[in-house]
DNA sequence: GTCTATATCTAGATAGAC
DNA sequence: GTCTATCTAGATATAGAC
């Protein structure tokens, strides 16, 4: 054969990655095919010897996605809190706003995530309750865990939104401080 | 003339209204001006009589809708709070999450938003430092005025992303409760 | 498996008739 | 001011050569 056994595997999970990273970074709508392929240094034709579809390109985006946010949102549950602490300061960083293609997938794809198929919706509800059970662990409280999760994807938007910087930093900060205010009024367990 | 005095202006101001509903529901990329211009009962070559561009309609939707979302996030200052408690029980309430077309354009929009031209992204950042003042106001804290506009953004996307009705409407009432109870805390003005 | 070439479609935008 | 027709560019997807 003209390629190795394991060439298919290699390119598939090189464009995964890559367009993970251009998705994230200019919508999926506005990418196209050829931009995916020509990212990974190949032409649109052969795409379709991966997907059969962009859509189903989409879907596994998603999944994988929804896969690495997760753990970036995901707590590990400690007496002291510092991992949480530790999981706010990086989420709610300058950087993350600045660079959506290495950020979290919901508030960089928010709307359009709004919009496709039931199937891939039911994926990111599966993935969404599991980061809210990390959180509900650490926070004490099922409010406070959907709060503090709607306060990391909607800072992310606004800040994204905005012209200046001084503004951006601003609006990170204040939801920044107003989390670890939060979890200062957690109890610590006993041990 | 063939037409009245007022009818362009008539035919404008149709166009805009129905395109913020159209590029709220749809999204401004995969809206067309072909579909922005028929939900009029239009044709497309009309569309340029009143925008040399799609971008310059956007801007224009954008200018407006962040004037009619400042009205819809902005909660009269009154000593009980409980102008700001109709505020929150109305932005997120599931028909909100249900009716994008009708609602907040920073939920509906948002990474999109990100992406226009600095100019639109200016006139977005002034409404939302109108919007913090006036929750600032009613909640007495810097930080807090900026983690509520978070999370009302924040929980509309989530429960416009998750599959079932169920997970939508705890994802708004755990959002709605958890501010509520922000506003609980607020030592009333004395008189 | 990947490339080139291409079929097909849709989109933004323009020209000219009315 | 609006319509029809059209130009041009870009998209998804397919066919056949290598």
């Amino acid at each position: 054969m003209r390629y190795s056994k394991t060439h298919k595997e290699e390119t598939r999970r090189k464009l995964l990655d890559s367009s993970r990273a251009l998705v994230k970074k200019g919508g999926f709508g506005s990418t196209g095919v050829d931009a995916l392929m020509s990212a990974i240094g190949m032409t649109a034709g052969a795409f379709y010897s991966h997907f059969p579809s962009k859509q189903a390109l989409l879907r596994e985006v998603v999944r994988e996605e929804m896969e690495h946010s997760i753990a970036l949102l995901h707590p590990a549950a400690d007496a002291s809190g510092q991992q949480a602490r530790k999981t706010v300061r990086m989420y709610l960083d300058p950087a993350h706003a600045r660079h959506p293609e290495a950020g979290c997938v919901l508030p960089a794809m928010g709307a359009e995530l709004a919009r496709v198929d039931p199937q891939v919706r039911a994926t990111i509800e599966s993935g969404l309750k599991h980061m809210h059970a990390a959180w509900r662990e650490v926070l004490g409280d099922d409010d406070a865990a959907w709060s503090v999760m709607a306060q990391f994807v909607g800072a992310l938007v606004l800040a994204r939104t905005v012209k200046s910087e001084v503004a951006r930093k601003r609006i990170l900060e204040a939801n920044r401080r107003h989390i670890e205010r939060l979890l200062d009024g957690v109890e610590p367990e006993l041990p």
